[in-house]
RNA sequence: GCAGGGGUAUCCGAGCCUGGUCAAAGGAGCGGGACUUAAGAUCCCGUGUCGUAGGACUACGAGGGUUCAAAUCCCUCCCCCUGCACCA
């Protein structure tokens, strides 16, 4: 709408750099997390980088130089993983990034062309890191775009290199073995986004405990969550038609499930098949449970599925429902089995599991309520169950307490081993079956180290968070992130520095990034290779340690020392317990004190016309179409305004358009003004509008510096637009147009950061030629508050007397007002400091039932104003024109008897 | 499960940290009026209940409590949302 004013200014600072800043005077470093470049942006990333942007301007008015720079990230899979789909011809992806590319180009040739460049995915990183940055610059930030590179580029993976060798040196890498999620078929891990609805089911991974029944030369192994029920096996369970395998491991034999064994094979080393049964061959043989060597029987039932854990289940009848109706089903093996209780409920018998099974009137195994009554008793147990008296060093400790106690023990005691599964069956996106399996050698990050985690601590203490809440909430996370995997096999991105054949995860390769910024364009411009980074040059350029041949890099030296640290860093909810914690880690693993970040400022989330956008709902608005539909400035408002930055923002068409209405109201206000002049012969209600102005600027600022923009602007923007309603309302269209020259300056400059294309776009028809962006944010200056409270005070009785009228339904004729005497304005103020004082002075009955009237009104802690009578017959004219009737001030006639009610700040009032 | 956040009038959404000035900001919607040939836009008034004088009553998920006074503080319960690890 407003593209062709708003691409004149673009440009205009882009072609004045006025953007790029040098190290100069005091400094204000602010960045947003960095867009994953694999499709457009959608204005869930806008509102990050528009609160940044806003931030940037503001700051920047204030006399900060203020550096404001971007990136790209690429690492990772997902755009490999788009480049590989495009090249095997997937129909679903190739129709996905054609409408991704009609957002930008309408030439169906082009974009074909485009689309087959796309199976390398460099380009399509490039491609939409070149499109994402058209979109920002079409939104109006201020970015310095001299500090733009990618993830993949040689001098960021010199860096994250760097980084990496800093934390290994520390002692914060480690390795070990680690459960993933994993497809047989495919060969590789698997994650969200692979996983077939795993966006919106989630596949977690979850630690069953394989307990060991001696059975024939080998064990039987039989999953279990509850390791504590253990003590009260009474027999296992085989599923008769499934398939079962005796196999070979850590040099013993075990036999599971067809399916458990193909787990197992990338769950322990060198599993082998030796033999195959159909499930019926165990029914009825015996097995001996690891505790107390008792012989219990193996029976059939048809809830085991052989899909899940290990394919046999040890049955518990006292405390599962499943086991105790598939007994039940069986008649508890001709009376042989006998359920054992080993966990003691307060208000339950000592077999909760029949109790509830009979309670409900479950009929047999396949009955669907089963799954909700285990989860009960679970529930139960766990955090109300006591451990009985045959439960060894256990009996008597509290379920909730010796849990993992118990995994723990038997696991040491060689009585079971861990057996991992997925949280549900879970195929790929191409149908391919998805098990847990576990990578050898695996690096992490120490995030458990207490000595990390205790510098990180620190680092939260000495920030700033926006909103303030936001520090408990890091020190919480801190305290329970653990070792964390940060390399992988495959994506771009950076290669692992210490060991062959993995790269850099794409969260870990992002941490301490922003500090890259401040060089990156100096390396370029003094024709520095990626190659020359070394560790001795960044160990230079980043922590000051000098070395032979440290001069060519004393620029990016400096500009690293100016620069740093950020002052203030972005980002949505999102990345709470993910990067921004990492964030916080590496920068206090690596940094000198005074680098370290000062602040973090947390933006709630962005949904659209109610609802999350997702690509199913079809609410997904990108980026790209905004400034063309609605117009950048309208945009930014919109982000600003329509809720507080630390709650959900939600995108509403009619709220947008309506909003617009406002702003049009804005524009149409000060359109009409510039022709005028200001007036000479200033008015009541001129000092009025000129000191509400102030106060309105003086409340700004006082939001803006707690970055609480949206309060700012509901001051200079919407209340001051409802002023100037008023004040038009009392002194016309002509005398508004005039009096706002006095204050336009101003309120362009006020208003400027977060609609700078309009504001520099008036700025300049005023006749100015700088900058509206590089100008200074007005200051309030001396505020006149009596000028106010007179005009408030005359709408208090306006209320007041409308009040009457709505209730009594007189259609008016006469008004009479009675403004306070002097005798009970010191009644008041001694009611102020003395209540008992004042009553005890009181002559008479009126003034005492007035007195009370003034404490229970609490007229004492008003701001009144001195000159009542004044102040009312100065706006005489503007009373009776509201009221279109005759009004009378303080006259001797009283036909009401109500002069002597008066009462400070509240004149009576008599209406015939 | 673990952690965090929330439940406010027709709807969206402020306020609660620092209790009174809160029948509760700001929008949207709805009703009435002005303007207009009309529609739209804009502006004004109204929008819990009752009330022939500026008031009273009932209200801020439910139930208790603290207090002269609670949407605001404390306790219990119910319900909802977000993140949880290789996914950027």
């Amino acid at each position: 709408m407003n593209s062709g004013l708003e691409k004149k200014w673009q440009e205009q600072w882009k072609g004045k750099h006025i953007f790029e800043p040098s190290p100069d005077g005091k400094k204000f470093f602010i960045t947003v997390p960095y867009p994953y470049a694999n499709g457009p942006l959608h204005i869930g990333h806008g509102r990050a980088y528009t609160y940044g942007d806003v931030i940037a301007r503001y700051m920047r008015m204030r006399g900060y130089n203020v550096l404001f720079p971007m990136a790209f990230h690429v690492t990772g899979t997902p755009i490999l993983a788009i480049a590989d789909s495009i090249r095997n011809n997937n129909s679903e992806m190739i129709e996905l990034y054609r409408s991704y590319l009609r957002l930008y180009e309408n030439d169906d040739e082009k974009i074909d062309s485009i689309l087959e460049s796309f199976k390398d995915p460099k380009n399509i990183a490039l491609y939409f890191s070149e499109k994402i940055k058209k979109d920002f610059e079409t939104i109006g930030y201020s970015i310095d775009w001299r500090k733009r590179f990618h993830t993949a580029e040689p001098f960021y993976n010199k860096f994250v290199e760097w980084q990496y060798r800093k934390l290994h040196g520390m002692g914060y890498l480690k390795k070990g073995d680690y459960p993933i999620t994993f497809s047989i078929v495919d060969g590789n891990p698997v994650g969200e986004d692979d996983i077939k609805d795993g966006d919106t089911n989630k596949v977690t991974i979850i630690e069953f405990l394989a307990v060991k029944f001696r059975f024939q030369d080998g064990y039987i192994l039989a999953g279990t969550l509850r390791p504590e029920t253990i003590f009260g096996v009474t027999n296992i369970w085989v599923n008769p038609d499934a398939i079962y395998v005796k196999a070979r491991a850590n040099g013993e034999y075990f036999f599971v499930s067809k399916e458990a064994f193909e787990k197992l094979c990338y769950q322990l080393y060198d599993v082998e098949k030796i033999e195959e049964y159909k499930g019926d061959y165990f029914v009825g043989k015996f097995a001996k449970e690891p505790i107390y060597g008792r012989e219990i029987p193996i029976l059939q039932a048809r809830f085991v599925d052989p899909d899940n854990a290990t394919g046999f289940v040890k049955s518990v009848p006292a405390h599962a429902p499943y086991d105790y109706v598939a007994l039940r089903d069986i008649n508890f093996w001709e009376g042989r089995i006998k359920p054992i209780p080993v966990i003691r409920v307060l208000d339950m018998g000592d077999l909760p599991a029949k109790e509830i099974v009979e309670k409900n009137g479950i009929k047999d195994q396949l009955d669907p309520r089963l799954d909700e009554l285990s989860e009960e008793i679970y529930r139960l147990e766990f955090y109300h169950g006591i451990m009985g008296e045959n439960c060894g060093i256990f009996s008597g400790k509290k379920v909730s307490e010796i849990k993992e106690n118990v995994k723990d023990w038997m696991i040491q005691n060689n009585y079971a081993i861990k057996f991992y599964e997925t949280s549900r069956k879970a195929v790929t996106r191409s149908g391919n079956k998805v098990i847990v399996a576990i990578v050898r050698g695996q690096w992490f990050l120490d995030y458990s180290n207490p000595e990390w985690k205790k510098k990180t601590h620190e680092l939260i203490d000495s920030m700033n968070f926006y909103p303030p809440s936001f520090s408990s909430q890091f020190h919480d996370v801190v305290d329970w992130l653990r070792e964390r995997p940060c390399v992988r096999r495959r994506g771009l991105g950076t290669n692992f520095p210490f060991e062959e054949g993995w790269i850099i995860e794409s969260l870990s390769d992002s941490t301490i990034y922003t500090a890259f910024y401040t060089i990156i364009d100096i390396l370029r411009e003094m024709g520095i290779k990626p190659e020359e980074l070394t560790e001795d040059v960044l160990d230079y350029i980043f922590l000051g340690k000098e070395f032979n041949g440290m001069e060519r890099f004393k620029k990016a030296r400096e500009s690293f020392e100016y620069w740093y640290p950020v002052d203030l860093r972005v980002s949505s909810v999102a990345h709470l317990s993910n990067h921004f914690t990492f964030y916080l880690f590496h920068h206090a693993a690596i940094f000198e004190r005074n680098k370290q970040p000062r602040g973090i400022m947390v933006l709630g989330m962005l949904i659209s016309e109610g609802a999350k956008m997702s690509k199913s709902k079809g609410n997904v608005i990108p980026l790209a179409t905004i400034a063309e539909k609605y117009s950048a400035d309208l945009f930014r408002l919109y982000i600003i305004t329509n809720a507080d930055f630390d709650t959900v923002l939600d995108w509403r068409e009619t709220e947008v358009r309506s909003l617009d209405k406002k702003l049009e109201r804005f524009k149409s206000l000060i359109e009409e003004s510039l022709t005028y002049s200001a007036p000479t012969d200033l008015r009541h209600m001129d000092y009025y509008l000129i000191n509400i102005f102030r106060l309105r600027i003086k409340k700004a600022i006082e939001f803006m510096e707690n970055y609480r923009f949206r309060d700012a602007m509901i001051e200079i923007f919407f209340n001051f637009l409802n002023d100037i309603r008023y004040y038009e309302k009392r002194e016309g269209e002509v005398r508004r147009k005039q009096v706002l020259r006095i204050i336009i300056d101003d309120w362009i400059r006020a208003l400027a950061p977060v609609i700078p294309h309009l504001a520099e776009e008036y700025w300049h028809r005023l006749g100015h030629n700088t900058f509206v962006s590089l100008e200074r944010y007005p200051e309030p200056g001396d505020i006149d508050f009596s000028v106010i409270n007179s005009v408030n005070y005359v709408e208090e009785i306006l209320e007041d007397i409308r009040n009457i009228l709505k209730v009594s339904g007189i259609n008016p004729k006469k008004i009479y007002i009675y403004t306070a005497g002097e005798r009970m304005k010191h009644l008041m103020n001694l009611a102020k400091q003395d209540k008992s004082r004042a009553f005890k002075e009181a002559r008479n009955k009126i003034e005492y039932s007035l007195l009370k009237q003034i404490i229970s009104q609490r007229l004492f802690d008003k701001i009144c104003p001195e000159n009542e009578e004044e102040i009312i017959r100065n706006s005489i004219e503007y009373i009776k024109k509201e009221l279109s009737c005759e009004v009378i001030l303080n006259s001797e006639e009283d036909p009401g008897n109500k002069r002597a009610l008066a009462l400070p700040c509240k004149p009576s009032i008599f209406i015939v």
